[in-house]
DNA sequence: ATTATAGTTAACTATATGGTTAAATATTAC
DNA sequence: GTAATATTTAACCATATAGTTAACTATAAT
């Protein structure tokens, strides 16, 4: 399951890479969830979603929590802050672009004047 | 090559969830770079790197402009902006963590009046 | 025209993934 | 203690991925 030597941004975004994955991230954004009430909206069996589970556990995307024979999942938080630090270069490039088109505007409305 | 009935998400994700492919992108951050240019850093066969290119192109993360016999990679803004605005729901997981932790401080100083 | 350069496509290999069903584990209920 | 419930693990299959080398395409240089 999920090569054990991948870094953890392979891990995250790997994770994030599939959309029944990214459904149980944006499920347990409204509260902690057992294993049996997130495999509820897919059609498809719970080893699948077990399997999927682990796969967002191992990424640090949610954390489980055992009680009895029951399996508690919520979002974590150190997965979610990884992504966003790594896109977090983008906002340069963004700004960038933003400012290019600043400047070329204001040329523009110089030359407009 | 890359499921062709994958969701862009699916493209995304599974394209920045590859070390190499990340580090191209990073590359491309500070500016234009050509095919070989990019597979420079890598140990790696150039037809490795053209399928990379490929992936990164096919999620919109960059694009390619040839110019006689060589192909010009640069970010591409689509890619990037899905990314950013997928992971903007976190943003209520976070600001509702920080208001939960300002209301128990809160609390905690009126306890402590 | 030949040769060199930049890059891709094809064919192949080993390993990983996403699903399946069947069996195992652990806890709860009767 | 036996049955039911919640979930995982094992074994398996088909397909996808990441790399390789060899062959191909297209442009540039001599």
């Amino acid at each position: 399951m999920v090569k054990y030597y991948k870094d953890p941004l392979d891990r995250i975004f790997f994770a994030l890479a599939d959309k029944t994955r990214r459904s149980i991230v944006q499920e347990l954004n409204s509260g902690i969830k057992t294993a049996k009430e997130l495999a509820e909206p897919f059609m498809m069996s719970l080893p699948a979603i077990s399997k999927h589970l682990k796969v967002l556990e191992m990424a640090k995307l949610i954390k489980r929590e055992k009680r009895g024979r029951q399996h508690f999942f919520s979002l974590q938080a150190e997965g979610l802050e990884a992504v966003s630090n790594w896109s977090e270069f983008f906002d340069t490039f963004w700004n960038q672009n933003l400012d290019n088109l600043e400047t070329y505007i204001n040329k523009k409305e110089n030359i407009d004047e």
